[in-house]
DNA sequence: GGGCGCAATGAAAGCGCATTCAAAAGTTTC
DNA sequence: GAAACTTTTGAATGCGCTTTCATTGCGCCC
């Protein structure tokens, strides 16, 4: 393997020559230049990586952390982050912490050793951990506000008026909501706007596992409320709330409307199609990771991002039975 | 930050015997031992990695290249490339090519500058090109075989086989397939076992993009074949294909039946739930790193792994129509 | 035409760790 | 008790690069 040494000398340069041609190119004259960069293309050098990250004290990585890959959600999130960071010559170390809020500390503060900064997207992790993480290096959250550090959220209050006020338009004045995981953060969030919309009354059933099995164990929960419509956590629950009530003979819209929230690939995938709150999560990751670079660049603190969201109707909601 | 160096002289001793104690820990005698590492707990020393990677040699870091990490295929497997990583105390750094053929060579060999070794997911890149990233650093195929390079594969054939058997013996006589992408390398492989069993004849209705709206795209064209069931090259495009045919009115199973392909989550989120080939898509991810490590170690060629898969029989598909 | 400022260059000093090598200490064997 | 090992230790080197600092060359102005 070809060093910038071998480089310099085969282009007759010193070594700091040779480097400021490769990565100030500014700061040399052209002939040497290109001098460098021939030589650089016919050794075939590449920079060794690990050298670079010693001597600038950056990696050019970014960490993230999140609570499941294989849920459409997060990766959509990993996809936004994946190609922000591209764009900035970043490479994304992923961790995923398969749901489990306790080995994610550790998980985060061992990633944090080999990043220049953090997306982090834990949606249970306890705020004292988190500003524990974030006084480690920099870090962005997503999906989830703590008091003076970055982040990347949604403005789900008003996803959760749109979906009610769409409702009420319909003649719902009972909405069951099925709610996610207890410490989550948006589920808290999101709570606090289901009274404020005039005319609709919300039922709460409780909260659940935010996947399809929640969903199918809510159902009849939602059901047993005498609701009309159900809003649900995320649209994962919903197509488990949708399941169940196909199972019980229950139609959708007729019978009862269903809204979710996030617009995953699968809510128009089934039948009828979700309608849904619409999420914008790849962008949100994209956001978050260009956050970073401001907050690591000018350890600024970072201006929290509050990203909007959008009803978009589809076939699981319908008028009010009469 | 503490160095290595703060916590050696804290332990009075040399930073030799601290980097020993640190990562060889029977090397040296336990009094010392213990000694460093309650002064590398005291000092909070966390070691760096850029220079533990520039002096080892080794990054503690793998590649993970794929296509597309929304796709829940993909997701799947990332997910147990990281699970299998962190045991073996490495981190996962992903690269989604966004389906970009063109962009996948390159974004490969820059991944391969700081990683240890690259577990690639590449359906199409050509078969020249990654004998070519093959040679510059150890490098696992996932689902696509390449001559003389270690890969994970699905026997996709046997799967085929199982669904085509399966719909023979509901009465079926007439299958239409709806392919994949064309340089797929598994689309090549499934195709070879469409003609296998006997009294079934296989229909080609051509290549398709491997998610829903090329499924919603190719129903019309299997409806036009005449055939009593359709078998899709993966999940996604039988859930268009699901799609279409409601919308047309043609009732799935009693009108013609439908198969596919990776079993993913949503599977089983419609109705009628689906039929398909579940392929341990996780468990790829995992054995691929699990030989990864072992092409590293002992620079041997890695000998192919081929897992098995196992139709699982839902609503989708029922008797054939008289 | 001499002094000044600026751009271009190279020598050299690390970045923080792993690892080699030789020396020191401790153990066994006869 | 000495020779022959083995284990434990520290000094020193270098991984491949970036970056500071001093030096050189050069155009420019008065």
């Amino acid at each position: 393997m070809a060093t910038l040494r071998d480089v310099a000398s085969a282009a007759g340069v010193s070594p700091a020559t040779a480097s400021r041609a490769l990565s100030a190119p500014d700061t040399v004259s052209m002939a040497k230049r290109h001098q460098v960069i021939e030589a650089a293309e016919r050794l075939n050098y590449k920079p060794n990586r690990s050298a670079q990250a010693l001597a600038s004290g950056q990696s050019r990585h970014i960490g993230l952390v999140l609570p499941d890959l294989a849920n459409p959600s997060f990766a959509a999130i990993a996809k936004g982050v994946q190609a922000q960071a591209r764009g900035t010559r970043y490479s994304v170390l992923v961790a995923d912490t398969d749901e489990d809020p306790r080995a994610e500390r550790a998980i985060v503060r061992d990633l944090q050793t080999s990043v220049d900064g953090l997306v982090l997207c834990s949606p249970r992790m306890p705020e004292e951990e988190i500003r524990e993480c974030a006084a480690a290096g920099p870090l962005v959250l997503v999906n989830r506000e703590v008091d003076g550090l970055p982040s990347v959220t949604f403005d789900s209050a008003a996803g959760v008026t749109q979906a009610l006020q769409h409702l009420r338009a319909l003649g719902h004045h009972r909405v069951a909501y099925v709610g996610g995981p207890e410490a989550s953060w948006s589920d808290a969030h999101r709570r606090r706007a289901l009274g404020t919309v005039e005319g609709v009354d919300v039922v709460d059933v409780g909260a659940h596992r935010p996947i399809h099995t929640g969903g199918v164990a809510a159902a009849d929960l939602a059901l047993g409320t005498g609701a009309t419509a159900i809003l649900c956590y995320n649209d994962l629950i919903a197509l488990g709330v949708l399941s169940r009530l196909r199972t019980r003979g229950v139609d959708v819209p007729n019978d009862i409307s269903v809204v979710g929230f996030d617009d995953i690939g699968a809510a128009t995938y089934v039948a009828p199609t979700l309608t849904t709150v619409a999420i914008p999560l790849t962008r949100a990751g994209q956001e978050a990771t260009s956050l970073l670079s401001q907050v690591r660049d000018t350890s600024a603190d970072g201006t929290p991002v509050r990203l909007p969201v959008e009803l978009v109707v589809r076939d699981s909601s319908g008028p009010a039975p009469a």
